[in-house]
DNA sequence: AATGAATGAGATTTCATTCAT
DNA sequence: CATGAATGAAATCTCATTCAT
């Protein structure tokens, strides 16, 4: 397909070595994603990342700086499509605003897993990573829910209630049901599934669990 | 050269002794829980745990087979007081004892952070440690909670749901809630604070948050 | 003969470590000083070290906290007795003090040789290690030389001449006899070449080559 | 592909190739000298002195066998012009020529710095080295300072003393001098101060500082 | 010829564990 | 029992050299 190129259009020499480069580093990364998901970012070896990723030691040296820049590299790998989501649903009824999102963010999380999954591990036990990468994020995050939470409870539409208590449980329920998935404990949901999960959560939370008047 | 010791009582030499054992072997897991809970288990180094323990490193020998031992000693000092707690709200009604098992169940893990984060550094990468020491007693804790939701159900008191997505929402909730307290990232909790989050849980996950008819 | 201490005195226990830790810091820097003269620091192995002194490549790591410090402890161990050969000489004629002066710098000399020609090897490239050990300690020494010349020439005793110039030349003169000694070009002198020498270059500094009328 | 070529006259292409592959060597060779120069010859990589040279690290192999044959091909490059300079000053009285061949040989040393930093910093380790390109030719000048000092005792024109320690003690001098000059801790000199520095010591070494009868 | 990515041998350094005192 | 120096296996990283393009 790309086999009519000008020497020196775009698809050149010039571009190819680029594009080589920068698929050679993706395979790397990968590699090193799964090996941190599956031994921890400590106890992998850049010797294992190499057989991963299929290259020899010194190579990883050529595309990042170290075991650590790699860790990094994954960590700015990874999008949070917060806003499209978001615009998404603007206008919808709370119900169907709530099932999508929480089906978006499933979604997002499944497809994230080795990457998550490593950087989870060191970040456990690393400040500056915990800080940088999933603190500022989860919390611009919960910042929205709850103001969410506290416009609803002002016009009356949500019981009164604490919005940050609110947010926070949202916020923890999401990650509880998620970390067990993301560890291997549980298995991957299928589209099906995540669809359920989605719907049911969000009927837990919208009216509880106990039997009632209908709202 | 001890071994001419007779066997004699508690108070006795023999029991003196094994007394002053088993101390000095909770002070050095205390000190390999801190270390462990800071830095991780892969990172934390043995040297540092003798200094923390204020013995030179052969000791440690002594008292453990080795630094994976004190980390399987940890996880067999932490109790799981479930049935305890369970038989103490018998017969009180739901949310009166759902308080008091949320409640019941905060200030056991506050009680055992540091063992517990030590322990989830190490067992997030390493499954034979989340498989015997997380795994199974969150399962049997969940196994008790699906039991309950279907036969509230079965009475009419629950509206109708699956009461498996039902039990693993509340554990994760509980999970999502406990894990930046144990991490570190959020403060930990005053007993009054403890009650106020027990309550709102319960009345979030027995009503949901959606205003309507009181029940 | 240090036999009969008692058990907590200085030649006690904790004395007995301290010393046998000195000891093997001073044999490995002994080790370490031989291998970087002979294939200079940064050729230097830490493996060679290690055999060198006889003990495992972890073991230097007890003593030091790596190649580098090696060197620097090196360049500490160093001493400069200018003061004492300085005012060993007060008061002595022209003649007598400076044979005295260039013997002592001589012997003194003779005696670092593989620490000299260590650190060499590395301030030939490293600035720091040159300004904080040689050009430092040079400066000094040709300071006192030049306020010396000054003050000869100043009284009489030595023709006009430019005290700057004149000083470097006589440091110069030392440092060039004595760098094919270092480095091991030329064998090292007997201390009677070692007065010889002494002699002689005092003489040509004093009253030049050129034959004329006695001084 | 170049196979078609006439083995043309010196202008032809032949030549013309043969000229830029020269001055690429010399770029190249210059561009190492550099390098060496400033971390030693064991530090510096040939990354560094690609990038410098501004060409790619494979192309340094079209040129020279490895690193350590650009250092050889340093020592190859340097001339000795001593004949030429001695010849020039036959027949001149001995302050004259002493004067003119000091300055000389300070304009050589100064034109030459860069490959002889480059040399020295691994000739200080390797014996090899240091025998064929500096030992041979220092003890060449060494040899024809002897034999001139030991004919001027001789004729009565120089006071008796051992030409042989006389002869070294010049060597030393000149070398201890330029050092500083060469590994750049002292600033390279001006024409006038090349002059000056060579009067200066010539009379030190033809007269001594000593104040006496003018001879 | 020029390029620069790939290689892998080898260097430095860390650290759990052992063991003589 | 306590100690802490010694050990050496294993990990990370560097860099001269090769070779396909």
């Amino acid at each position: 397909m790309v086999e009519a190129e000008e020497k020196t259009g775009r698809g050149g020499r010039a571009g190819r070595r680029q594009r080589r480069v920068a698929r050679r580093r993706r395979e790397i990364l990968a590699a090193a994603a799964r090996v941190f998901a599956s031994k921890g970012f400590a106890k992998a070896t850049t010797r294992e990342i190499a057989d991963e990723a299929d290259v020899a030691e010194g190579t990883l040296y050529n595309y990042f700086g170290g075991k650590r820049e790699m860790l990094l590299a994954m960590a700015e790998e990874m999008e949070t499509p917060l806003d499209a989501a978001l615009s998404a649903v603007s206008g919808q009824d709370d119900r169907t605003a709530a099932v999508a999102l929480f089906e978006a963010a499933l979604n997002f999380t499944e497809r994230q897993i080795p990457f998550i999954r490593a950087l989870l591990s060191e970040a456990w036990v690393d400040d500056d990573l915990l800080e940088g990468y999933f603190t500022t994020r989860l919390a611009r995050i919960e910042g929205r829910l709850r103001e969410y939470l506290a416009e609803r409870i002002a016009v009356g539409a949500f019981r009164p209630f604490d919005p940050a208590l609110g947010a926070r449980a949202v916020m923890g329920l999401y990650l509880g049901l998620m970390l067990p998935v993301i560890r291997g404990m549980a298995p991957l949901l299928s589209p099906g599934e995540r669809r359920a999960l989605a719907e049911t959560v969000t009927d837990l939370l919208l009216d509880g669990v106990r039997a009632g008047a209908a709202k």
